[in-house]
DNA sequence: CCCGGATATGTGGAAAACCACAATACCGGC
DNA sequence: GCCGGTATTGTGGTTTTCCACATATCCGGG
C-alpha cells in the first residue's frame, strides 16, 4: 500500500508536528495536509485508513471535510480534534461515525487509541464498500434472488415465488455469485448479508 | 408484546411528566422510573425498546445505567438527556452506543427522531443478540464449521482443512443449522455473518 | 450404570446446487 | 445490422448437500 496510514489536516502546523511525531513514534506513516481543500484534493479517498481532522480550519472547517468524506462514501475513519468543542457537535460528529472526538491538548494514550478505533473500523468499511460496488452491477432481478438466497430460500422456493422456473432461478444466482465474487450459494448469502439490501 | 416501548428514568418528575406527554402524544407507551435502580430492577432488560436516561441522578447516574445495560447487553436502546453536559461524557456515551446526547430543554423533534434511531437500532441489536445466544450452544468444533461454511467452502475442503471425514463435517454443520435455526448452508451462512464470530 | 453431549465414521439414497450447450425475445447503443 | 445485457426456459448430467440408520469412544453428571 503506497498511501500513508494516517492523515492529519491542521491549520496549526505546531500541533499538527507534536501529532505528527507521536504517531511517528508508534510506527504510523503521517501525511500532513494544512487544509482540508488540500487533503480532499490531494488523498486517495477511497483508500482504507484514518484521518485526524482538526475542527476550527479557515477556509474548510472539520465538520465540513467530514461530511465531504461521507458524500463521497470514503472508508477513511475519521477522528476530530479541537480546542473549543460543545456538546451539539461532537454528538453529531460521533452520530456520523466520527471514531472520537479530542479535545486539545490532546492526550497520547487516547490519541493512539482513537487511531486504532478509526483503523480498525475503516478497513471493514473498506471491505464492505468494495462489496456495495460490486453490488451495483446487479439487475433487479438478481439482486431479488440473491435477497431470498441469503433468507436461505432454496432455487425452487424461490422460482414458484417469482413465478419463473428453476432454471431461472439458476441463471439469476450464477450471475449474482460471479458478480459478487462468490463461489456458492453459501457465501452469496453472507456477503449480501454483510452488504445488507 | 406488554410491555412499554419506551422506559424513561428521570429523578424530576415534571421533566418526566413533560417528555412523557410527548412521547405519547405521538403513540408511545412510556413507562416513567424515577430512579436507576428501580428502572434496572423492574423492567425487562432483554426486550427490544429505548430507554432514556437523565445523566444526574442522585442514587445512581444515567452513565451507571448504561454501563449495567451494556454489561447485561440489553438490547435496549439508549438516549441521554442532561442539562450540563461536557464533552468527554457525550462523546464517552456516544462511543458506549447511545442512539443520542441531548440536552435540556429538550427539543420534541430531536427527542423524537433520537427515540426513533435508538427504538430501530435496539429492534436490530434484539435480534443479534437472540443469533448470539443461539451461537453460545455450538460446541467449538461446530462454531468452526460453521465459520468456514460462511467463508463458502464446500464440505470436503472443510473436511481436508480439519482432517475428518466428509461425513464428520456434515454432521456437524447440521447440528450448527439446527441450534442457529437455519434451514440451510446458505441460510447458516448468513446468520453467522451477522453474528460475526 | 445410564444418559446426554461431543467427536468421529460408514452406507445408501434423495434432493438440491451447479452448469454446459442451446434457444427465444426485448431493448438500447454504435 | 450487430452486440451486449436482461429475462426466460429446456435438456442432460455431475457434484454437492442433506440425512436416516448405524457404530464407536470419551467425559461428566445423576
Amino acid at each position: 500500500m503506497p498511501e500513508p496510514d494516517i492523515h492529519l489536516v491542521d491549520d496549526d502546523a505546531s500541533t499538527g508536528d507534536a501529532c505528527r511525531f507521536l504517531l511517528e513514534g508508534y510506527g504510523y506513516g503521517v501525511t500532513y495536509w494544512s487544509a482540508g481543500t488540500d487533503f480532499l484534493a490531494g488523498a486517495t479517498l477511497e483508500a482504507a485508513g484514518c484521518v485526524i481532522l482538526d475542527l476550527r480550519m479557515p477556509r474548510m472547517d472539520g465538520t465540513a471535510v467530514h461530511a465531504a468524506l461521507r458524500e463521497r462514501r470514503s472508508p477513511l475513519g475519521v477522528v476530530i480534534l479541537t480546542a473549543h468543542g460543545d456538546v451539539p457537535t461532537a454528538v453529531e460528529q460521533m452520530k456520523q461515525g466520527a471514531a472520537d472526538f479530542l479535545q486539545k491538548p490532546v492526550n497520547g494514550t487516547r490519541l493512539i487509541a482513537a487511531v486504532d478505533t478509526a483503523l480498525a473500523r475503516s478497513r471493514s468499511a473498506w471491505e464492505v464498500r468494495i462489496l456495495a460496488q460490486r453490488a451495483t452491477t446487479l439487475s433487479e432481478r438478481e439482486r431479488h434472488v440473491a435477497r431470498l438466497v441469503r433468507d436461505g430460500l432454496t432455487n425452487r422456493a424461490i422460482a414458484e415465488r417469482l413465478h419463473v422456473a428453476v432454471r431461472t432461478v439458476e441463471v439469476h444466482r450464477a450471475a449474482a455469485m460471479r458478480k459478487m465474487g462468490a463461489h456458492s450459494s453459501a457465501e452469496l448469502a453472507a456477503l449480501w448479508q454483510r452488504v445488507a439490501d
